[in-house]
RNA sequence: GGCCCCUUCGUCUAGUGGUUAGGACGCGGCCCUUUCACGGCUGAAACACGGGUUCAAGUCCCGUAGGGGUCACCA
């Protein structure tokens, strides 16, 4: 079996396109077979490097990885024109003389009677007289016009169509260059492709596809059309709706690809209860008689979810170097290692990299801390008396182990008669800058004795203000 | 508009004639607790509508409504 992901180069790896390939790939590794990877850049208008580069890159980040060189379309448009030929040959296509002019006149004319917008076939049966000779011409497909198309979809089912209703489309353009619908079918059956799995958006254009696979005697791939993916309002997925591109979920969400993986499998398909599914599980579990037939929403909400749950997991030398890429932009010099030894109390309060970047932030600050609004409101009041009190306590701890330090902030406590969290939060606070951080006595080990004493110290003598 | 497809909690889904219609996200409550998270327990929340078929329908059939896709010398 051998599948294929086929996007155009005009822009980034689409998150849709991300999950088409998904399927694609666990289909072949289920079953065993390949996964192909081909670039559709015939329209060299649209097309551009940089895209190319960017779908690529975005695979390799999802793990999205396929087996044999990467098929470029445009370099096979000679195949294609040959193709076209032997259809002309074998009666199977014909040469089409009609203006771009002519094809619109024709298109108003049955848009004002309100008839559905068809090439006419007025090729179809004629000859090029002397008053042709040398104009340009496009190469049409002959299709049928009796009978009905039919299609076993792997996804969507058994359906039909009325011949009527398909028209003879171009197959190469006036400038000899090959359209869309040629190009798909000629390399899909050149790549061996035997599963073509692919966006809703293409299950008509795969009637007018099958004509030329039929046209040619091929065998015929067996179609699985995906269902689009919507945005939270059930619209198509569009830049309103947010991040697009894969790279925006992995930069600006940092979302982690195993986590964007994950999300995109459970879309539209489902294995029984399981959420939280492995790369191996989809391979063991993933085919297509288990997608769903309806387009479903894109919830952040959800992907965010499991994105905690997947950084929860991560290595913390990983996340460590992930995170310092995010705080590039703070002056302070940070210390990886620093990071990866305070990583797993930072990652159980993250959803997202950011969130992880943010909370790490307190330990690269620089002193005296700057307080965020909700820590000023915490050092009102006699904050500074117990500060200084923790101080003189905290400074008596010579081995600096978490049991130790804890054990000093509770006898501060007793003493003063004083909860525990009213004495944590203050402290909390002046060694963070926030009301909210990793447990106080994490803090207080991962900033070690000198940097806690002095961030401690910044407070007693600024005073509650400061 | 023609053609094609779709319709279970707000969202993602399980469910293949007989279930108290299950799980997850989100939301509410409780517990854990030095904050925030995590975790645990718990609550509210769905078979679009109308006809059939059947002893029995979320499950099968037909309509209706709603949604989506597609109608290029673009892919």
């Amino acid at each position: 079996m051998v599948t294929r992901f086929a996007p155009s180069p005009t822009g980034f790896l689409h998150i849709g396109g991300a999950r088409t390939a998904l399927f694609n790939l666990l289909f072949a590794r289920h079953h065993g077979g390949k996964f192909l990877l081909r670039i559709e850049d015939t329209d060299a208008a649209r097309s551009t490097q940089e895209a190319i580069e960017a779908i690529v890159e975005g695979m390799r980040w999802m793990g999205l990885d396929w087996d044999d060189e990467v098929v470029f379309q445009s370099q096979r448009i000679a195949r294609h024109a040959e193709v076209a030929a032997a259809m002309l040959d074998s009666g199977h296509a014909y040469r089409c003389y009609a203006t771009a002019e002519e094809l619109e006149a024709m298109r108003a004319e049955q848009r004002a009677a309100k008839q559905p917008m068809r090439y006419d076939g007025r090729w179809r049966d004629r000859t090029c007289g002397p008053e042709h000779e040398g104009q340009p011409f496009v190469v049409r497909l002959r299709a049928p016009r009796e009978g009905e198309t039919v299609i076993d979809d792997a996804v969507q089912g058994r359906v039909t169509v009325a011949n009527a209703e398909l028209d003879d489309m171009v197959l190469l353009r006036s400038d000899g260059t090959p359209t869309y619908m040629l190009a798909v079918v000629v390399d899909d059956h050149d790549m061996g492709v035997t599963h073509v799995i692919r966006g809703d958006d293409h299950l008509n254009n795969a009637f007018r596809q099958l004509g030329i696979v039929k046209a040619m005697g091929w065998p015929e791939p067996v179609y699985g059309h995906l269902p689009l993916l919507h945005g939270h309002d059930g619209a198509k997925l569009s830049k309103r709706h947010g991040a697009l591109g894969v790279e925006a979920y992995r930069d600006d969400l940092g979302i982690l690809p195993e986590a964007l993986e994950n999300y995109l499998l459970r879309l539209g398909w489902g294995h029984g209860d399981d959420e939280i599914i492995s790369h191996d599980d989809a391979v063991r579990w993933f085919d297509l008689g288990g997608v769903g037939r309806s387009p479903s929403r894109f919830d952040v909400k959800k992907l965010e979810h499991i994105n905690g749950h997947y950084i929860r997991g991560a290595d913390d030398g990983r996340l460590a170097q992930l995170v310092a890429e995010r705080l590039d932009e703070v002056p302070h010099p940070h210390d990886v290692r620093l990071l990866t030894v305070a990583m797993p109390a930072l990652k159980m309060r993250a959803k997202d990299l950011n969130e992880l970047a943010d909370g790490a932030q307190f330990l690269f600050a620089p002193r005296p801390l700057a307080m965020d609004a909700a820590a000023a409101a915490l050092l009102e009041g006699g904050a500074s008396d117990l500060l200084a009190r923790l101080h003189a306590t905290l400074s008596r701890v010579a081995d600096w182990t978490a049991a130790n330090v804890e054990e000093a902030v509770r006898e501060v406590s007793g003493e003063a008669g004083i909860k525990l969290g009213k004495v944590a939060q203050p402290l909390r606070a002046a060694l963070t800058g926030r009301a909210t951080s990793p447990g106080i006595f994490d803090v207080l080990v991962l900033l070690g004795r000198e940097e806690s004493l002095a961030r401690i110290a910044d407070r007693v003598s600024q005073g509650v203000n400061a």
